[in-house]
RNA sequence: GAGGGUAUAGCUCAGUUGGUUAGAGCGCUUGCUUGACAUGCAAGAGGUCGAUGGUUCGAGUCCAUUUAUCCUCACCA
């Protein structure tokens, strides 16, 4: 006995020594080797307001996978890691930290905030990437970016001058989506919308010159002081004397015109609509066309302006219901009708969103959507599934104009100065000292900052020096996979794209990878507020981060979302002690000299079987990775590991390496072999426990990470081995089931005689009949006729165990009559298909050929049955 | 309103370009202290692959219709 390890596998007391040998190695560090394909992964950078949840546990099992694979295959593999600033979480919460204190942001000015937002980063901004190493992550931390560092506020700057050089980027008044907890404009895409139950409120507008009243319908009375017009449909006959007369606002009593406007729709309530022109989107498009007055009624933190008149000061809440009770008072209220409706909230803090009026910095979206479509539609990004080449499609070509500015300090600050002097703008890569029209030094930056996600949209190239030409980007990008959940296509991967194509000429990158996300067990979203997050860092502790990654990988196929369960962590836990296990009967029945793996020059059948069985896996499993059939390799791997390798192929090495001398040493290298191989194999999804016993066998190289990936081999090709292996492994089931529906222990051993042609394969089989069928001797001959023997026939042997006291006859009868009954049916289906001259002529030769083996098989057996029912008597 | 996902064993899910008898894990039943592992070994029960129709020599897989369920997008008073 060589080594020792122990009995059971404990991820605690490796998983941090390894990754530490790893750090200490410097294997995950990249430099550009123009010798060598590259292949490339930016991480989606995760927040620094961050904590490591379910859904980066499985972003970067993936990525991770892919990336260990690639760097075994000889790839120059470089995996950036890097976090994202998060404009307005982190704000959010800088600013609650500071309400514990008592303090506010206007409390200690722009600049004394900052310096505590940096100060808050340099606390936990690290502590994300602390957990994503805990899950065994091999990025080049070497490299670790930021997007609110130097390079990337370079690059920010750089995209914003040479877009609103371009005439891409604009300052405008437009209707924005205001968040009144954030007190900012946030983009449409991070408007979220929910089903509420609302009203629609019927309300009477008098004409001023007393002929009657023109009813109107709004689900947002509170908007009533802001109106600036009532529209109908031009062609709408019912209103066609009423356009262009005034009707007054109710209790208001502000007067208003009546417009004629196609936005009004004839079938729609009563086919006239109030105009809010400051407070909806379709409204200040109608203020537009019929020159209405804008009027906001609002203040930024959400309640009623001087402008609201008496209702100022009132949130909103209070307002409707003061404006319904006082405009029911004045009887203009027609009626309340019940209605559900879709109310748009802040995706950060949930706020209920109001649409205003603002002046902001927009995105002009159309010019650089067209080269990014054009882009995903000539395959030069593909996704993965596909499908979601659609979502992306559907999107980007329905987009509007992106706002981008935030009304927040943590971020880049737009790179606009106002001149006090002639109101010119100066957009400068360098802070300017004068206005870039009149000369002006009377110049003030814009305090807004840009959205989080114009900084992450530059992620794939600016993390690799752009603007500056470095050996990196010529080096690394294009880069090679993108992964991400589809939950964020839009906010970051359409970005990416459309930048990309802008700034760079190409796509940031070959392959977007799409997971779904991890639900709960009973499929519920993790969230928060519902309290059913599972903590990754918790399930390692318990179970160790292979165990994790495992159930991560397994079962789950790219796009669709997957079920957490700890059932499911603790079959994985179970799969690495097997391992584990495997490795440890190995290593005990090593000598301390044993040689590197290698295939010995004689070899048993069963050395052939599992070798050649190896040699497939070793393709196929390659080939699913190359196609991002994760899922799919990963269970290869554990059936290949645990069915063959330990189920059998182990068990079989013990008759040899009980004999000692030769056929040991032979067997043993030939266990040493497939293992090590196999752990190759198993590296990128399982990386702690694979290195830990590949560095316990007998190996070269430093480290399994660098050790060569597994390539198929025409030598390892042993069909016929295979086939003669698998007529013995029949027959040994055979006899197990038997055995085992007569509940005989396997301690009761029995003689095994077997009828078959085949006698070269079971002369061979013998000492695995006895090990493994319970078989005290082993006969091997043409035939038989024992008496009061269980008799069990396979597809070729008939195989008699004199175990007479054991059998009820009848039983027995009934039960050979029914597999006699099943196997005629069997072959009365393939002959079916064997007459059929449609098959014979359009079905590929292997399958034809392939049934008319199997049919040989199932007369062959059926005669054998027909023998065995006649001994019966 | 538009688009999309999912539906396969009691549960959670795989199933690759259509091809022998549809798989796994968990759960269940039976038998095992087989000197790597009870986090284990052996055996077993359990499925008309949501429904209908079509294409095909052949459909869980492709097409159409339909039901259930989930999601995304959308400015409708």
């Amino acid at each position: 006995m060589a080594k020792e390890l122990a009995k059971q596998y404990d991820p605690k007391n490796v998983e941090d020594r390894i990754y530490q040998t790893w750090l200490d190695g410097n294997y995950f560090h990249a430099e550009p080797d123009p010798e060598k394909k590259p292949y490339t992964i930016v991480i989606p950078p995760p927040n620094i307001t961050g904590q490591l949840h379910m859904g980066h546990a499985l972003d970067n099992t993936l990525q991770d996978i892919l990336i260990r694979f690639r760097r075994m295959q000889g790839y120059d593999t470089l995996w950036l890691p890097g976090t994202d600033h998060a404009s307005i979480a982190t704000e959010a919460k800088i600013v609650a930290a500071m309400k514990e204190e008592g303090i506010t942001k206007e409390d200690i000015g722009r600049e004394g905030f900052l310096k505590r937002a940096w100060e808050w980063k340099a606390q936990y901004g690290g502590r994300i990437i602390e957990q994503l190493k805990k899950m065994g992550s091999s990025c080049d931390w070497e490299r670790e970016r930021f997007t609110l560092d130097e390079g990337c506020s370079k690059a920010v700057r750089e995209v914003f001058c040479n877009l609103y050089e371009k005439g891409l980027i604009y300052r405008g008044e437009r209707i924005i989506n205001w968040c009144t907890h954030c007190k900012t404009s946030i983009s449409d895409a991070e408007v979220e919308y929910e089903e509420h139950d609302g009203n629609f409120w019927h309300f009477k507008y008098p004409f001023k010159d007393g002929s009657g009243s023109i009813e109107v319908a709004t689900t947002r009375p509170e908007t009533i002081p802001g109106d600036t017009a009532v529209a109908v449909h031009p062609d709408d006959e019912r209103y066609k004397d009423v356009i262009g007369k005034t009707v007054v606002i109710p209790v208001i009593g502000r007067e208003i015109p009546v417009v004629a406007d196609t936005y009004a729709k004839m079938d729609k309530g009563t086919g006239a609509v109030k105009i809010t022109p400051a407070h909806d989107p379709n409204d200040f498009e109608v203020g537009l066309r019929n020159n209405l007055p804008v009027i906001n009624v609002m203040t930024d933190d959400g309640f009623m302006n001087e402008k609201a008149g008496k209702y100022a000061g009132m949130n909103l809440m209070e307002c409707r219901k003061a404006i319904v009770k006082d405009l029911t008072d004045a009887g203009a209220l027609v009626k309340i009708e019940p209605t559900k409706h879709e109310v748009g909230s802040c995706y950060r803090c949930h706020t209920v969103v109001e649409p205003r009026v603002s002046k902001q910095w927009f995105v002009k979206m159309k010019p650089l959507a067209e080269p990014a479509i054009k882009a995903v539609k000539d395959g030069k990004t593909k996704f993965i599934p596909e499908r979601f080449d659609k979502i992306y499609f559907n999107w980007m070509e329905n987009i509007r104009d992106w706002c981008i500015s935030r009304q927040l300090w943590w971020g880049h600050r737009i790179p606009a100065w106002y001149c006090e002097d002639c109101g010119e703008i100066t957009v400068s890569r360098e802070d300017p000292t004068k206005c870039c029209k009149c000369g002006s030094t009377h110049i003030t930056q814009d305090p807004d900052t840009l959205d989080t996600w114009f900084s992450s949209a530059l992620w794939p190239f600016s993390t690799l020096g752009w603007p500056d030409k470095t050996p990196e980007l010529a080096h690394y990008y294009p880069t090679s996979t993108l992964v991400t959940g589809y939950d964020i296509i839009f906010f970051w991967v359409a970005r990416m794209i459309f930048s990309a194509c802008e700034q760079m000429g190409e796509v940031p990158f070959d392959t977007v990878f799409i997971h779904g996300i991890v639900r709960d067990e009973l499929g519920r979203k993790m969230s928060k507020s519902l309290g059913n997050g599972i903590d990754p860092l918790i399930v390692i502790d318990k179970y160790g981060a292979d165990a994790l990654r495992l159930t991560l990988a397994t079962g789950n196929s790219p796009g669709n979302d997957m079920r957490y369960s700890e059932k499911k962590v603790e079959a994985s836990r179970n799969f690495a002690n097997k391992i584990w296990n495997a490795a440890r009967f190995i290593l005990m029945n090593l000598d301390e000299n044993e040689p590197a793996p290698h295939i010995p020059v004689e070899l048993a059948l069963e050395d052939k079987w599992v070798l050649s069985l190896f040699n497939k896996l070793t393709k196929e499993v390659t080939d699913n990775l190359e196609k991002f059939e994760l899922g799919i390799a990963v269970s290869k791997l554990y059936d290949f590991i645990w069915d063959i390798f330990c189920d059998w192929y182990i068990e079989l090495a013990k008759i040899r390496l009980q004999q000692g001398g030769e056929k040991a040493a032979q067997v043993k290298a030939v266990l040493v072999y497939v293992m090590s191989e196999t752990l190759k194999l198993l590296h990128p999804f399982m990386p702690f426990i694979t290195e830990e016993i590949w560095q316990t066998l007998p190996h070269e190289g430093e480290t399994i990470m660098k050790a060569p990936w597994p390539v198929y081999s025409e030598k390892l090709i042993f069909d016929e081995d295979e086939a003669k292996m698998e007529i013995i492994m029949e027959a040994i089931r055979a006899i197990r089931n038997r055995r085992g529906e007569m509940n005989v222990p396997p301690s009761r051993k029995a003689h095994v005689y077997i009828a078959t042609d085949k006698t070269e394969e079971f002369e061979t089989a013998t000492v695995f009949m006895q090990r493994l069928a319970s078989a005290s001797d082993v006969t091997v001959g043409e035939s038989f006729d024992i008496p009061n023997a269980v008799s069990i026939v396979t597809a070729h042997a008939k195989i008699y165990i004199p175990m007479g006291d054991l059998v009820d006859f009848e039983a027995e009868r009934k039960r050979l009559t029914k597999e006699k009954e099943n196997a005629e049916k069997k072959l009365a289906q393939i002959n079916n298909k064997l007459s059929n001259p449609g098959f014979l002529s359009k079905a590929p030769q292997q399958v034809v050929d392939g049934q008319k083996a199997e049919a040989e098989k199932l007369s062959e057996k059926i005669k054998m049955i027909d023998e065995s029912l006649s001994q019966l008597g």
